[in-house]
DNA sequence: TACGGGATCCACT
DNA sequence: GTGGATCCCGTAT
């Protein structure tokens, strides 16, 4: 089941913990690409010199952040890369969540191909790890581009679903910790604002 | 119009 | 653990 606009409405911090375990799906001409998020960080412009929307900048590239719920905002950064978010709680607010890493699910071999230029059965058990373990990385897995900025999640070809595989008698542990490469953002480089599921592999960083 | 730096990754040491 | 890749955007001129 898709989740709703009403469970991206909400403050950023929930969301990013409830997003934990969630399935991100990238629908590439019917093939469905599937990892389960297990790393998050929360962004609020209104407290957070990290956000690219502190202190109200409005700019081209931070239009996304004030859409409303439940959109992506997707920005490219070092010249190579690309950032997904989800975008929370009301339009104007300009609060999101940086899914920093997923546990690869379904469209294995795409994954692999697409990160890797060869079929999951033939990734050394380092490529298996990497393959969407941080940022950037899942939005190669899962080809999210710049073409897929301020896409609705909660239509068709990007989205975030309930597992429907998950346990919800044997519920996994979330680490509160802080946040990856915001040294310049004074105080809020403290803030525990980044969360990842407990022992998982393919979270970015212990 | 120019310049500097980044919510990262990878190869190399 | 360190440094290079590589380009778009934000800010200043």
């Amino acid at each position: 089941m898709k989740l709703s606009r009403q469970f991206y409405s909400r403050d950023a911090r929930e969301v990013s913990i409830d997003l934990l375990g969630k399935i991100l799906v990238h629908d590439i001409n019917g093939i469905k690409l599937k990892g389960r998020i297990v790393e998050t960080e929360a962004y609020i412009a209104d407290l957070d010199k990290a956000s690219h929307a502190y202190g109200g900048r409005r700019t081209a590239r931070t239009e996304a952040l004030y859409g409303k719920p439940g959109i992506s905002y997707v920005f490219s950064i070092y010249g190579l890369y690309y950032c997904f978010n989800v975008i929370t709680k009301e339009e104007e607010s300009a609060e999101g969540v940086l899914v920093r890493a997923l546990e690869p699910v379904d469209g294995l071999d795409e994954i692999a191909r697409l990160r890797f230029k060869t079929s999951y059965d033939k990734l050394t058990k380092l490529q298996v790890k990497n393959l969407t373990s941080g940022p950037s990385k899942l939005c190669m897995a899962l080809n999210i581009t710049k073409e897929n900025n301020m896409e609705d999640l909660c239509g068709d070809k990007l989205y975030i679903e309930h597992d429907k595989n998950e346990d919800p008698n044997n519920k996994f542990e979330i680490v509160h910790t802080k946040r990856i490469g915001i040294d310049y953002a004074e105080e809020a480089k403290d803030f525990l604002w980044r969360y990842y599921i407990k022992d998982n592999p393919y979270v970015s960083k212990k």
